[in-house]
DNA sequence: GTCTATAGTCCGATAGAC
DNA sequence: GTCTATCGGACTATAGAC
């Protein structure tokens, strides 16, 4: 038996997101968050740089699947194609953890220094999606501009998603989102 | 004459700018932005609601600058180009301050918290396209997605034109960002 | 304009796991 | 012995309350 329980990281995320959601963000303090874990504020800050990181620790593992899966979508494919096959990998996480997410993301748009580190999130992904169309041959500019019109779709799709009262699936939306896209950029 | 000098807040402006491009935005105190700019700290958290508003001071008008070219933008244009007459708009106040925007771009690039500030900031100007766009009679979905794509559009141009040798003008980058959005989106 | 709560950093110490 | 997780406490600056 170790001198801690386990896991105070994990012990962290479930507390603050309860107390986010309880009593709102910045009504909360760090402090708080870390007695409800049985653990200091020095430790709260060893794990998330900050008050806003910790709702976003899942972040980094939905980057990578969905950067791996345009990195693994057939060579053949358009990168608009490959793109679609990378947003629609986020189907399963969010299908899984559907009640979980929505309550995140309520709690982030109550809260405009949330918001921010969502939207720099985004850039991050982005960022890694750019990087794979490279690999995949696409040049420079292009790249960067198809991945934040990806970001867009993303955007669009999980809104609506968060919204939609039939519990549609979220790669459902992604395809819907990316007809939209099409037609609004065909101009006329 | 006044007890005080004149323009305390556009000083600030200056001074935070200039110790921001000094010595970076983490090392620079606000006590130190207020100290050169001949006002007490107290008077800063007036002016601006945090460190790193003092940077977005002028964000508000080219706001107002680009939606209202899009408003006013004759109603048989398509959206996407109703879009691009509101992204071309920036190009005076760009062209006319080049010196002074590519200071303040390389601070906030520089600056992950700059950057979270600049990401709502395009944010904020999406959703007032956005609120333009239905204006147009563009329909919902379409019309959110449209903006987001318009920042996209936005974005890429402008990081060209930070980056640009031959200082091609921001309108010009805008067209080529636009050109570049439809081949993506096309498919191949 | 003063006062204060809170975020976030830095240094060091401790104790179990490997 | 090394690595990793914890805790203690002092400290500064931001930002908001009074």
């Amino acid at each position: 038996m170790s001198r801690w329980e386990p896991d105070g990281r994990g012990r962290l995320e479930q507390a603050a997101l309860a107390l986010y959601a309880e009593r709102g963000f910045d009504t909360t303090t760090v402090a708080e968050i870390a007695e409800r874990a049985g653990v200091t504020e020095r430790t709260f800050f060893r794990h998330f740089a900050d008050k806003r990181e910790v709702l976003f620790a899942g972040a980094g593992a939905l980057q990578e699947l969905m950067v791996s899966a345009v990195a693994q979508a057939p060579a053949s494919l358009a990168p608009i194609d490959a793109v679609a096959v990378g947003l629609e990998a986020a189907d399963a996480p969010f299908g899984e953890y559907r009640a979980t997410v929505r309550q995140r993301a309520a709690i982030i748009a109550a809260t405009p220094e949330l918001r921010e580190r969502e939207l720099i999130k985004l850039a991050s992904l982005s960022a890694a999606l750019a990087d794979t169309l490279r690999g995949r041959g696409l040049g420079d500019p292009a790249a960067r501009l198809m991945a934040d019109v990806a970001i867009a779709v993303f955007r669009l799709a999980f809104d609506r998603w968060i919204e939609d009262t039939d519990d549609r699936a979220f790669a459902q939306l992604v395809r819907e989102a990316l007809d939209q896209l099409k037609a609004v950029t065909a101009g006329v």
